[in-house]
RNA sequence: CGGGACGUAGCGCAGCCUGGUAGCGCACCAGUCUGGGGGACUGGUGGCCGCCGGUUCGAAUCCGGCCGUCCCGACCA
């Protein structure tokens, strides 16, 4: 391809609303635009680096068995209201009303519109198991869209539903999938970890997440360094040792002003892991009223809220108003589990515990003394808290790590949770009527395209690794003399001849803008070629990131082609 | 949804405090020179100063409302 013909708005600056690496490149590199708030165009290189993350999660899923369907983007409010979800999913399903009145939504994950359509076609057992998947535009009215293309509003999945006749077959499927996605996430040259995870809104017994691992991602991972024990810090065990201070009679102290932790740590000299740091919530359920709870976890732990809501079995936790925690009994600030009217619930690390610091329920004071087991004996007990760097592993006992992560896939068993109320059903090998056990397999195709970036850039811009680049190699014609110019159309066509895919730079530019493009937009191998070339009759073949050589002009396909299989395996 | 910042040419920004002809760099167009790491010179093009209203003889500038964007938090397969 011509660049010179090519829409490749590269800009020389860093666009002024991109934080991140991703975001930022991505946008100079001229691989996307924005639409509006986390939607966007994506520009011919952009599309290109897409459909190739496309290629490969396409042939590794037909490898495992599974087979590519297209479900629609628009959806009828009534499949959802058979799921319960219409009115379980929230603000995050974009919902909108047609000129008939009937109410729909546009498609956030699609367990509901392909049960309806398995279920209208499914009799017999001999029918399963089946996977179905499709590659296509979710959305989800995020309440923070941020980061470009790592979390959009409208975003690009793929999707897949298995369906089962048994659960043994559904662990098989499921096992099938998280080898796939271990091979997918491999073959695109990713630095990533597969993790225990929660369910989420999706719901299910059992999933993992896989994750890419950059500091710029969203979420918290803990693994083990000492076993193969890898969780999303929201469902992560992580134990560690629970310091007691020496046993003594409660009483009261007066502690003004102090109401952070290592305020009242310092002031009344105790180590922060003696107080007792209590968090009044408010959870919501689906059916119920709300209902307002004490947690309690130690004074240099952070709650977990992802862990306490899954305790609760609540859809949501949230910190509850001043007037909520005056209403069960205690003072914002000075919040401690002794004379609430809630439910306490204590991190595991408190039980036993002695000798500890907690807010008295009175302006400016604490109590210090405290046992759980004696002041608090209401006290219920659950892993509330969230894991940290050192904790001990569940598994083992070894040496728990922290690092960020990019959630790029995710898989579920999904049981007969939606099979169940969506009436997907069949005739058992003994004429019994069945309801269909399910599994569902989630990859974020777009967000892999920042998460690769993210992974694989420098100062001077992106480094495709060979798998995804919009292109293999890019021609950098020097000088405008017709004979380079010939001799650079003979070089590309040489080495598309040998099946790579080139990108000829014949802009009239300087050098200088024309290697830094190269750079910025981060393709593999670059062969530079002018006049002083031509009279030595060698090219300048660079690799990104990597060490340049001349190579002598015919050899310069087979140069690359061996390069980019190289590369390739 | 809470906190913060911002909105002036395609991009990056100044001007606003102290109201009086809308600026700079890059990009873009024409020309000359140049040609292996963001070239030089000359001459140009391009603006609803986010929108609406108010104050004023006069508003990019002051005031109010709205819209949009980004960051932090809450939230999230």
């Amino acid at each position: 391809m011509r660049m010179s013909q090519m829409f490749i708005p590269t800009l020389r600056e860093d666009p002024a609303d991109a934080e991140v690496a991703s975001h930022r490149l991505l946008l100079r590199a001229g691989f996307i635009r924005r639409v509006t708030s986390g939607v966007y165009d994506f520009l011919p290189l952009g599309l290109r680096v897409l459909r190739r993350i496309e290629t490969v999660v396409r042939e590794e899923m037909n490898r495992a068995g599974a087979q590519e369907i297209l479900m629609p983007m628009v959806q009828p409010a009534e499949l959802w209201r058979q799921s319960g979800r219409w009115e379980k999913y929230g603000r995050e399903l974009l919902r909108f009303v047609d000129r008939h009145d009937h109410e729909s939504c546009l498609g956030p994950t699609h367990e509901e519109v392909v049960c309806d359509l398995v279920r209208r076609e499914l009799r017999s057992y001999k029918q399963l198991p089946m996977n179905l998947y499709q590659i296509q535009a979710k959305f989800r009215d995020e309440v923070r869209p941020r980061f470009g293309l790592m979390r959009g509003r409208e975003f690009i999945m793929k999707d897949a539903y298995s369906f089962h006749a048994s659960d043994d077959d559904l662990a098989r499927e499921y096992a099938n999938m998280f080898e796939t996605y271990m091979r997918i996430f491999r073959r695109l040259g990713l630095r990533f970890r597969a993790v225990e995870a929660d369910t989420g809104s999706i719901g299910g017994r059992r999933s993992h997440e896989f994750h890419v691992l950059a500091d710029s991602g969203e979420d918290v991972i803990a693994w083990c360094g000492a076993c193969d024990y890898a969780a999303n810090v929201e469902m992560a065990e992580a134990r560690r040792e629970a310091p007691s201070g020496a046993a003594a009679e409660v009483s009261e102290t007066d502690t003004p002003g102090a109401s952070a932790v290592e305020d009242v740590a310092a002031m009344l000299g105790v180590a922060p892991a003696l107080l007792v740091k209590t968090l009044v919530y408010r959870a919501r359920r689906a059916e119920g009223e709300d209902e307002l709870v004490a947690v309690c976890v130690r004074g240099d732990d952070q709650a977990q809220e992802v862990k306490l809501a899954r305790f609760l079995g609540a859809d949501e936790v949230a910190m509850a108003s001043d007037a909520e925690i005056e209403s069960i009994g205690g003072v914002a600030g000075f919040v401690g589990p002794v004379g609430l009217t809630a439910r306490v619930i204590a991190d595991e690390s408190l039980r036993g515990a002695e000798g500890l610091v907690a807010g008295a329920n009175r302006v400016d004071a604490h109590l210090v003394g405290l046992s759980m087991a004696r002041d608090v004996p209401t006290a219920e007990y659950a892993d509330v808290r969230a894991a940290r760097e050192g904790d001990a592993c569940p598994r083992c006992g070894g040496g728990i790590r922290l690092a960020r992560g990019i959630e790029v896939g995710h898989v579920f068993e999904l049981g007969r949770q939606y099979a169940e109320p969506m009436g997907v059903v069949f005739q058992n090998d003994k004429g019994e009527r069945t309801v269909a056990t399910m599994g569902c397999y989630g990859i974020g195709i777009s967000r892999l395209v920042a998460a690769v970036v993210e992974q694989c850039h420098d100062e001077a811009g992106i480094i495709w690794p060979m798998h995804l680049a919009p292109f293999h190699v890019t021609v950098v014609q020097l000088g405008k003399s017709e004979e380079v110019a010939a001799r650079c159309h003979a070089l590309c066509e040489a080495l598309e001849e040998a099946g790579l895919d080139v990108l000829w730079d014949d802009r009239n530019e300087r050098p200088g803008v024309k290697f830094r493009d190269a750079e910025l937009l981060g393709i593999p191998l670059r062969v530079a070629l002018g006049e002083r070339g031509l009279a030595a009759g060698v090219a300048e073949v660079a690799v990104r990131g990597g060490e340049k050589l001349d190579v002598p002009l015919d050899e310069v396909a087979a140069f690359a082609r061996a390069e980019r299989e190289r590369r390739l395996s």
